[in-house]
DNA sequence: TGGCGAAATTTAATCGATTAAGTTACAACT
DNA sequence: AGTTGTAACTTAATCGATTAAATTTCGCCA
């Protein structure tokens, strides 16, 4: 932790240049004479010059190289979801060949204002909880591309939740279903939940809305039907708040028959619940699944889920802010016929 | 994504006082009226200025309030794997409480000298592989914290792994047993091999060498004895990585009667190809892992480990940091008495 | 009313760069 | 030789703040 007090204009006293020029060796090659180039950067290295303070740099040319990734839920729990973290990888990945920086972000803290003079862009991962963030994102100075969700204006990454939801459902409906759906984020509550009349959360489309009107219109096009108390809010992909309502709908009685899930690892621990009740599945009981995370794969019976690659969406959004595109990018998604339906 | 030409200078036009003033306002209540202050701040509010521009603050003042976490490998791995993630969580919550931001970066990749100016301080968490970084840490400009490994002159945050590894090894071994190590980076190699004569890895001390140490002690104080064709070394702490020497450990003739794993995923990958092959734990196999990750308490048999907090780790880790503290800290751990010894 | 000290406010230097515009040097051409 | 064009550098304004030091204001008391 020692102090070096050199700068470009010491630098500069020094070598017996400009400060443009040293700058110019630094910044803009085709500014100055190669020779005069190797020169400079020759004796910036043996006198400990390591190149212009990125500080002034930012301040100056506007722009810092780091991208702020906004985790609408907290970084806490983001960071243990496997779909989530499979995201930030995405992201990372592309950042870090075009020698970006990663700024992970809470979204149900501060403003963004504490990091949008310095940042280069935003991405937001997920629908935001407060609605405060969503308008801050609208007026953002910096450009933003938001992911699994949409807000007027903004340029996106989505797969088409409605369309996934409706396909998946549709391959586990029968004709005669008693039908469940454990939901996530579906309301404004903390806690799981039933939904009953409650309201449905969000005012920008979230994937959970979308996804419940493809799992209600394919109940609807295969002649079932559902009732609000047989659809549970979840308020986060953890297994624990699954457990709860997995206990619940499975006591149900008469039990379902088909219980729709909107996350692996929401089904996973449905399926293990129903495991340890000794329930049949999917012969007396069909699950589906929403991600197409690893783990779903790897269990046995292996699960009948929506997959989406989580990875290439960080990419594809990492690469959009970078290159500023604008437009709406709708991603494709494999249906799994797994062993639950 | 509006443009806001609002500065220090207009804004001080406007309401007829000096940059200074404002400036106080915001950062320094102390130095005017209490009713200036709430008049000008109103004031600001109203036309739409919401503070001092960050990216200058970052210049003028030096801090910046982010905090790099350097992952000593890629942030890729270092996102999916359980203890790595806990560890980010504890440190993201530290920070969040403080208001400080928290920057990912790669130690497999770049300069620390990218983000040296702009950020407040550095925790790195695991052994540099690159030995460029372990020096560039050395005489890092900010202030830095080490995890899970040590530098001459840089406050560290580890559990006495040497002694762990050595308790956890005295657990499972008997009398005359025939014993293998599945170790995690001991040697400089990006595929699992066995060590052999391979010179092991890192100028800088590691948790792989430490612990190594602890179970060779625990081996010869049992009147055990192992030789280096029976030490795996294994890359990254990924299942992909450990079924291959799990595969491999479990072919020898005459099998290992114990197998000390430097890692829960390890373990648990030789647990699973173990019980494959139906060979009996801990009847004529016992198992170590190492971490203590919560997987490792559900499996049946769940697994005899060392749990460390990685979350407390993480949290100390910026605690230390943001207090500027400069002594070591060594944390506690628990022997996990499961049912794999 | 004048004087004094503390509080409030302003002045101006500074943080460390980038870059448009201006200057100098020099080779090439008529 | 004189003109011209281009390459190579330098000058100086600017990015948007912070803060020590200077100045002004003001309350209070003799």
């Amino acid at each position: 932790m020692k102090k070096n007090k050199l700068t470009l204009k010491g630098v500069a006293d020094i070598i017996g240049v400009s400060t443009a020029t040293i700058s110019n060796a630094f910044n803009r090659p085709d500014q100055l004479s190669a020779k005069k180039r190797e020169e400079i950067l020759k004796k910036c290295e043996k006198i400990g010059y390591h190149g212009p303070n990125k500080a002034a740099q930012i301040l100056r040319k506007g722009e810092s190289g780091i991208v702020a990734l906004i985790l609408a839920d907290n970084i806490e729990y983001m960071v243990s979801d496997p779909v989530a973290s499979t995201f930030i990888k995405g992201v990372s990945r592309v950042l870090q060949k075009q020698n970006k920086h990663l700024l992970l972000f809470s979204g149900n803290e501060g403003s963004i204002r504490d990091v949008s003079d310095f940042v280069d862009g935003f991405i937001c991962y997920g629908a935001p909880q407060n609605t405060a963030l969503a308008q801050e994102l609208k007026s953002a100075v910096k450009p933003v591309v938001t992911v699994d969700f949409d807000i007027e204006g903004l340029p996106s990454v989505n797969i088409d939740n409605e369309q996934a939801a409706f396909d998946i459902a549709s391959k586990a409906l029968g004709y005669d279903e008693r039908v469940a759906i454990l939901g996530l984020k579906l309301i404004d509550s903390p806690t799981t939940c039933r939904i009953y009349d409650s309201p449905l959360f969000g005012a920008e489309s979230s994937i959970a809305q979308r996804r419940l009107q493809g799992y209600l219109k394919a109940i609807e096009q295969t002649g079932n039907h559902i009732t609000n108390d047989w659809i549970w809010h979840i308020p986060e992909s953890q297994s624990a708040y699954a457990r709860q309502a997995a206990s619940e709908v499975l006591n149900c009685e008469p039990r379902p028959t088909t219980i729709l899930c909107m996350s692996d690892i929401i089904a996973l621990e449905l399926l293990q619940c129903a495991m340890a009740k000794g329930i049949e599945v999917p012969a007396s009981l069909k699950i589906t699944g929403f991600d197409g995370i690893d783990e779903a794969a790897r269990t046995r019976p292996n699960l009948s889920t929506v997959c989406q690659s989580s990875i290439a969406k960080g990419e594809l959004a990492a690469t959009k802010l970078l290159e500023n595109a604008s437009e709406n990018t709708v991603m494709s998604y494999d249906i799994i016929s797994g062993e639950t339906v």
